[in-house]
DNA sequence: GTTATCCGTGCAAACGTTTGTATTTTTGCC
DNA sequence: GGCAAAAATACAAACGTTTGCACGGATAAC
């Protein structure tokens, strides 16, 4: 029926003003009089007008719609992020255009121009696992609008790049497994092309050096973050070679770990003791529980969102890293009965 | 740097002809000559052009955003249905704008504001369990743009609805547990103003009624779909009733009171059989494994996307129901070990 | 050679805002 | 009451497209 939606002529003509006087009178511009500006919103708000964000956008060049690229939003980790970054960008009139990778850099490549198209304020980015090259963000760098990293992020591109504290995640979880007995720990490692999982593995590395163990690149295992993965490798170094404990890069390899351990009769952690990363919500329903690293999803986003909004307008974006705490949760899966006390200093 | 981004008119000056020949050989016109067309597509491409959607759409009256409201984005069916549509929608051009209600009525309003604010062509909804009264959808009817209401529906509001089949899956999980032996099957169901509560309520009636069993309503608890609930529910029930199983509507309140009965030295499923609804990640992980029912969310994501292209620019949309169809994944939580070949039928 | 037809392109207005500048109205002052 | 200054509003161009219509030139028909 009502096809056409009110306007500002709209409104101006309805009170013998010009749409000027109505689009300032609406942004709150203080040359228009007190008396006017009352009752432009009165009239605004009675016809149901809905500001044209397009047209808006269009004239003054700004876009209140940050775009924010995560490769899937079904995984704990980055939904919990969207939710903070949403948290802090809708109350402040900003609207979130969300687009997945799906951990392919084609999508990404796509996702990206796709914002750019809607000529968002700013983007948001963690970066797909298959993305090793950076050109692709030449366009945004160049239009210069802000560009935040996170989680996934590389210093090949300038900016903010925000990050949880990988490094330390991975030495706390290694030096607890050192601490409740563990000799021979293995680790089972992400790309290690990817930061989060190069840190986590330095981390791991590092708590062994300072414990006085000798690194043995043969517990490395690469690429296993995924459920199968971890059952496999398991189940392969057990083989050949003897090992107390898993430092797991992701909880879904963990997970993989804990099952076909518990297939092959071992016990856990009496024999082997087992760490993941990410406190995905299954990490305490499996038994037995999962210890695993908590990753402050929700206040990295706000952290991200306050970013972007600081830097909205500006002219040349800091280049600093944000790294955000990370907390050891321990649970039955890496516990030695008699060290329980011990532990708590791990926190 | 490269402040201005280059527009149509760039393109034209540079080519000696004019922006209007540049839009239709863009957009494959075929009154422009293949040769033009060919030669644009070459210097914009050359250029480094990206079109504006904003001036696009504010011209057309028409957008490729969709806009897509949900109660919350991190849980399992609701991102697998995202990633349905986007399956969808993105190779057709198309845009996902995704707001969450974090199932707070007054968020919803404010979404659907922003959505109408930023044009989009059109909306997929499920309702926040707070929405009681639908008058804030009357602006998107007015303005005839297409709305698809998913999972969480009502009648109320015209056009089409996809929702499971959750009145099969109520009785279907209902109907297991009776043949599995249970006398007496309490229900937690959500709150029963929400279809798919009311459906799988309905499901579960139905199924006691056809095997014979009077329908006790002192078995069903109201508003029990979190994990705390579920525990709580169930320490109640067993205090003054006797039941032999339990068909929660949700997978978190059956997780709850699995958690509970085995803190009370409560056999599952010898002593009490308990199925869930939504098939989450976790339910096979927990001891002992969660039969449930699976929702084909990711199928249900690109059936909405279709049917929303389908609508849009349509000046009139169907009323109709479109129920996808879901299936009973029995697990070690509701089975009795002498029936196993009787349960093959459920599926 | 005239006229009709068609093809390719140009012209200009429009979408709904914002915003610099100009104009009108009000106010204060002598 | 006249005048300048200040306040309030109007005017008009612009943002980057799309699109109906007009136009010129080539081809075809007679």
């Amino acid at each position: 029926m009502a096809k056409h939606r009110i306007t500002i002529t709209d409104i101006a003509k309805e009170m013998g003003v010009t749409p000027s006087t109505v689009s300032r009178a609406l942004a709150g511009n203080e040359r228009v009089s007190l008396k006017t500006r009352e009752r432009v919103i009165a009239v605004a708000k009675d016809m149901g007008y809905q500001p044209n964000v397009l047209a808006s956008s269009l004239r003054s060049g700004r876009s209140d719609t940050i775009g924010m690229i995560v490769p899937r939003i079904n995984r704990h980790f980055f939904s919990n992020v969207i939710s903070g970054v949403e948290a802090i960008l809708n109350p402040a009139g900003f609207n979130l255009l969300i687009c997945q990778s799906h951990e392919r850099v084609e999508d990404e490549r796509k996702a990206i121009h796709s914002l750019l198209s809607n000529r968002v304020g700013g983007i948001i980015i963690s970066h797909s696992v298959e993305t090793k090259s950076f050109n692709h963000y030449n366009e945004v760098l160049a239009e210069d609008i802000p560009l935040v990293q996170f989680d996934r992020v590389t210093d090949e591109i300038g900016g903010p790049r925000i990050v949880n504290d990988n490094f330390l995640g991975g030495m706390r979880s290694t030096r607890h497994l050192i601490k409740n007995g563990c000799k021979r720990i293995a680790h089972f490692a992400g790309s290690l092309h990817v930061n989060v999982y190069k840190e986590r593995f330095d981390g791991y590395k590092y708590a062994l050096e300072k414990a006085g163990i000798v690194f043995d690149s043969s517990l490395v295992v690469d690429n296993c973050i995924l459920q199968d993965s971890g059952s496999q490798a398991v189940e392969i170094l057990l083989r050949s070679e003897k090992i107390d404990g898993v430092f797991a890069a992701s909880d879904f390899s963990a997970l993989g770990a804990i099952k076909k351990l518990k297939e092959m009769k071992v016990v856990i952690p009496g024999e082997v003791k087992v760490t993941g990363f990410a406190n995905e919500p299954f990490s305490d329903l499996v038994d037995p529980a999962l210890s695993s690293v908590e990753q402050n999803a929700f206040e990295m986003g706000t952290q991200i969102a306050r970013l972007i909004m600081e830097n909205i307008g500006k002219e040349s974006i800091p280049d600093e890293e944000i790294h955000v705490p990370v907390r050891l949760i321990v649970r039955e899966s890496s516990l030695s009965g008699n060290s329980e006390i011990r532990i708590k200093k791990d926190f």
